[in-house]
DNA sequence: TATGAATGAGGATTCATTCAT
DNA sequence: AATGAATGAATCCTCATTCAT
């Protein structure tokens, strides 16, 4: 009765295992039999350190989480929210070019979790954006970004532009991460700047 | 007839239930009996419309790259390549705002396609992100974009952002799409004028 | 309601293919819809001349036994058994090599006729092996073929190497139709005529 | 463990269901299910031990031909070509008779399966074929065979006598294994020797 | 702890046949 | 006579999970 999912040790080394197989051939097409593999065990042996492989996908998501909040907690504190913003753009792309794997499985699979096993994860991407929000608004109020900027929109571009390199980054290939890291922030930050009222509209609709 | 796919009619209401049970299950888990029923018609009876569950899923995705890739054509030629670039990032949006089932297919499900099936699209997209970055250089020629942004990565930022709205937007909540494709177009565009040179580099890293 | 199976000249068309069919993948393997593209016409219409899949192979199977009990009747009566069997195999080897499908479909596939249509095709065969039988006991009668040979196993040997042209044989390559009918008919009457009684009986049992 | 078909004992009481279940229906008419009955287990508990149903075809067919060239491996050395094909022949008559079933099945199926796994099952027909199409090379040196017999003729046509015995015989009807396998051998050797040169060729064809 | 064995539930796909047109 | 459309039944096979050892 594998009731505490056992060694502790030998349940990372099989949420590696998971991982690894998940970010390759998605959650759905990954079998169970795979992840025995990769982990050097047979298949009945993962029941000693996960309940289910939902179980497994619930732990990488939440773990994957909670390494980008921790590394973000331990950001200097400072007093331009501008520029906290642009650090947590900074460490938020570095650490999806970090944990590629990780960010990927997150993105791709999520919602194949139980509605009740995305309530949490939900709640806490909603707190991460709110946060940034918090701080573009915070910006505007120093003016430091147009009035006219949409706060949330903004937070949710950016997040975009940030969470979509794990579907084009390859390590070895193209820029360093920490130099793709300070363009986004850069991009991030003059995008909030503005500085685009003199812009014509030249869009279709128009 | 097993060639011709049947009546051309049929064959969309079966591709538009394919699409509806994808976007709303995945892939892998929508049974093709799901989409049967979403048809209303019987399992079998599908095949009267396609080969094979993973014909449907290529015919969607292709379906929709090459919508997009209308839309984009009929965009009125402009002189500048900046204003070029807002127009297409408009309408991307405003696309993917649109057609959110279909982007959203692409994006979660492209990779299920057999590698071979993949390349075609792949070279698809590959094209369409070189085009913009081609504007973008020229951008920079004309000195409307600082020299020191990277083209490429300044592009997949954009479409990063312009992806990830299919992953939170909601029909009926928050801004209308027109007022979010112009709020993305006008972030990509000061985004990529800068105005940044200015800003101290406050990352972890440092 | 296609009651008389249709217009005969079609019919016979549809039984040419289903042969053909059958020959090729084995009664089983061939789908209708094979058939029908064989045919020249679509699924549905095959059934203006047929009732049924195992329709058409009973109809090859008694087409080709007649065809072979049409031919065996043409031969020349003649006065001694021994003649008449060695007509009678060089006739059977000659149609098994010139009927190759329809004969290879018969041994093939028979028995996947439901059991009530094997009985009048196993009454058939059984008499024509009986007709044998007793042209070889007439010949034994006349002391030309020796009497501790057992007619009915000395058919049944007959049979097999006749009937096993079909596994092998191969139009253009090796022998003319007619020099194998020859020198089975040869070897058929030389087992039979025997010879053998100063060999010792080498085999593993003694 | 996937590749190893698990337990062998299982393995072969599975491939003995699965010959029975053959022989009964054919190959293609066989449902999986039905030898997972036959085997006392439900259909995926067979996966253990197979690949596929395929799988299970390849091993009955090419477990038959190697009990029978077991069995010829053991034969005592003779100096008479014609003695050792007359073992030969005996040998072979009651193989096939032993193991009907098994025979059975290679004749009925062995074209079930696919073009690549037929591939070294035919190599081993045709150099069985070929060793004795060497014996009677050999006995028409010794002129213990007629010069004008085909020598690969005649092993064809023993051969189809010797295969055809599944397809009539019976146990418990008729006469003993080895009297059939006795008299196969006879009317071989007699076929061989000939004794034919004064009958005249009264075929149709004349 | 580790695993061989077993399986219920479910997967995509094929196909002979029917029927309305 | 010909066929597009439709489908019930059945096929082989996969897989997450359980359990006895």
């Amino acid at each position: 009765m594998p009731e505490s999912n056992g060694n502790a040790a030998r349940r990372n080394q099989v949420l590696d295992a998971a991982l690894k197989v998940f970010a390759a051939y998605g959650y759905q097409r990954a079998s169970v039999n795979d992840i025995a593999e990769k982990a050097g065990l047979r298949k009945p042996s993962l029941y000693h350190y996960m309940q289910s492989k939902e179980d497994l996908l619930e732990a990488i998501v939440t773990r994957s989480h909670k390494r980008l909040t921790d590394q973000l907690k331990e950001l200097p504190a400072v007093d331009s929210a501008m520029l906290m913003l642009r650090q947590i753009v900074y460490t938020h792309v570095l650490f999806n070019l970090q944990y590629g794997d990780e960010v990927s499985v997150f993105q791709a699979d999520f919602r194949m979790l139980s509605p009740e096993r995305q309530v949490p994860i939900r709640k806490m991407l909603n707190e991460y954006d709110r946060s940034l929000q918090v701080l573009v608004e915070e910006a505007q109020r120093r003016n430091e970004v147009p009035a006219d900027v949409d706060a949330k929109l903004s937070v949710l571009w950016i997040m975009g532009g940030a969470n979509h390199v794990v579907r084009w980054y390859r390590p070895k290939l193209g820029s360093k991460p920490e130099d793709i890291a300070h363009q986004f922030a850069d991009l991030s930050v003059a995008a909030l700047r503005g500085c685009v009222s003199d812009v014509p509209v030249g869009s279709r609709a128009r």
